[in-house]
DNA sequence: ACGTGATATATCCTCGAGAATATATCGCAT
DNA sequence: ATGCGATATATTCTCGAGGATATATCACGT
């Protein structure tokens, strides 16, 4: 499932990951870490999201006490609460169909 | 909305699209010409999505006196009905968070 | 003042997906 | 036999997205 901002991708899996895993650590950089991708990936995706929304979704800070972080904003977790219900919608709304299509493919 | 088998993209809004269009036609080539693809194009969706199933979606035949066509299996317009259903549901489902995430994205 | 660890951004480079091109094949009609 | 119009498939080529690398910037401790 993504959702689309004229050509850009503005949520899709694997930008939503980063978001859950932004709002565990604080981090850009822990949160890329740990889901296998560079930062400079993780940071173009983060751009991309904050471009498509009306208000950013993450914040960031440089320098300071913690050597900066990162942050979810409210836009931020309100959208990843969002897209995380219409996922598990999605499944259950389609749940027989999808059974029977499955059994039609090959794995 | 995208059923995966593997790696390979099983089905996708252009393959749908394609399948439609074949069981309207009776030919890749015209499909592929109403979408604006090239007919190795077509092919090649065709081929994956042959290859993910374990029933052919479509099959085709050369020579022969209208010269050769493509027809979609019982599989076929099997696999388009599931689709198309369980993308309307998709819709009915996320309608309300699906307006609600509409109003924070900036188009 | 300077080191530190994080974010911010430009620049170069690589690799592979997809387009373009070319060619083979089929089965019937004439 | 030969032509036709469709499908079938290999091969070559191009271009751009995304990764790698390098560097700048920040703000606070010490």
């Amino acid at each position: 499932m993504r959702v689309l901002c004229g050509e850009e991708i503005a949520l899709g899996p694997g930008k939503v990951d980063l978001l859950a895993l932004i709002g565990e650590t604080g981090s850009i950089r822990e949160a890329a870490g740990r889901m296998g991708m560079s930062y400079m990936r993780a940071w173009k995706l983060i751009k991309t999201m904050n471009a498509c929304f009306r208000k950013p979704l993450v914040e960031a800070v440089r320098g300071g006490r913690a050597h900066g972080g990162a942050a979810l904003t409210a836009t931020g977790r309100m959208a990843l609460a969002l897209y995380e219900q219409m996922e598990a919608n999605c499944v259950d709304a389609t749940r027989s169909q999808w059974k029977e299509l499955r059994s039609l493919l090959r794995d």
